[in-house]
DNA sequence: CTAACCATGTAAGTAGTTACATGATTCT
DNA sequence: AGAATCATGTAACTACTTACATGGTTAG
């Protein structure tokens, strides 16, 4: 069963993050970003039901003028339950992304609107790795658990937004012979080939292909 | 917006998955299932709209004593609505990782936990990778948007689980660190107190992360 | 002989999201 | 002046999943 809103709230507090909308930003643009959601009908909710139940406490700080701020802090007995949480079997990770599902039909698309979606895909991503990168070095993490999110999220990114181009190129060349010479094309031939056998031949180094190198200059102080 | 069960179906149609059960497998054990899910309290429904609507037909066999089984086909303007939705701007990817959240908290977690965790994970991954790959060679696929797609799945998977496995090592050794050198602490609470401290004590000099080499030696094979 | 597979369908439940209501403050 | 940010909360909605109901067929 995966994590719900409550058990996610309380790793939010104890990741030091302690508002309602301090938790959400952690969700949004902060260090879960890229691996769970949670919205503020979820949250607000579920600090409520973590209070009752005494894995949570709150201090109301009278914030002048402006709106009332709750602080939230996570207690020993919130800690107990988020570790239990955290011992029984995880549930496998989902992923749902309708750019891939597209691609099972570019024969109904056009070859620039294949490019189009895929180089527009893979810059998010890139985005996306930047971003986390910006995130671990910026205000730097003390936390190895944090950290080691962070530069997963990064090197996934990156890594993904370098899988996509190197295919991309092969997809659009495959489209444009069935396309265009809808039989004699022997094809998928050479570029196709070289790209797919990066990933299991474990060559020695040759491949510049989309393989593993999660090499960037990461700040070797 | 992402797309809906319709849609997803639809798709299914199109890719020649073509009964109830069938289009299950398809998003349960068949190429979508990396990307998508979807079950039969969605999948019925929405055939039946499907057909009302006009986006598809179905033709009923007689499967002589079992049940019958209704072969569905998608029809033009099926093919067209599905074409509309691919054309507006698809759905940004969306993830969910209990276990990269779990990571978040590995300070509550023993040193095996950790690694038993990740190790499971790693597996997984290359599992699923492994699954796509045989997929895509077992039924030779024509399609290029499916080759591109199981491709991706399987490329993707393994590279994913390779990074898994380049931080764990550092992960591990970070937490040993930090454990095994708290400033000498009294240590009322056991384990679980030392484990607690790390996060705040912002450790001073000696930076549990030796500048040399922060991961992966990177297949050195 | 039992388990797994084939095959369709529905009703009830779930866990969330979206949109709204409210309002001060700070940045542009 | 207007937009964005800070800040909390709720009610309505949505879209799916789970579990059930049903039952023949094939493989171990």
């Amino acid at each position: 069963m995966p994590l719900d809103a409550k058990t996610l709230c309380l790793g939010a507090l104890e990741a030091g993050f302690d508002t309602g909308y301090d938790i959400r930003k952690a969700f949004e643009d902060g260090p879960f970003q890229h691996f769970q959601s949670l919205s503020y009908g979820s949250i607000y909710p579920a600090l409520n039901a973590l209070l009752v139940e005494g894995l949570a406490t709150c201090d109301v700080r009278n914030g002048d003028g402006r709106r009332d701020k709750k602080i939230y802090a996570i207690t020993d007995s919130g800690r107990a339950a988020l570790k239990a949480a955290l011992m029984e079997p995880l549930a496998a990770d989902q992923l749902r992304s309708d750019t891939m599902f597209a691609m099972a039909f570019v024969h109904l698309m056009t070859r620039d609107q294949v490019k189009r979606i895929l180089d527009e895909y893979a810059r998010a991503n890139r985005r996306l790795g930047e971003e986390l990168g910006r995130l671990l070095r910026d205000r730097m993490c003390e936390h190895p658990g944090h950290q080691f999110l962070l530069r997963l999220g990064e090197d996934g990114s990156e890594m993904w937004a370098r899988c996509i181009e190197a295919l991309r190129d092969d997809l659009v060349a495959a489209l444009d012979d069935t396309r265009e010479a809808p039989e004699a094309a022997p094809t998928g031939g050479a570029a196709a080939m070289t790209a797919r056998d990066a990933p299991e031949t474990r060559e020695p180094g040759s491949g510049s292909r989309p393989g593993p190198d999660p090499h960037h200059p990461r700040d070797p102080r």
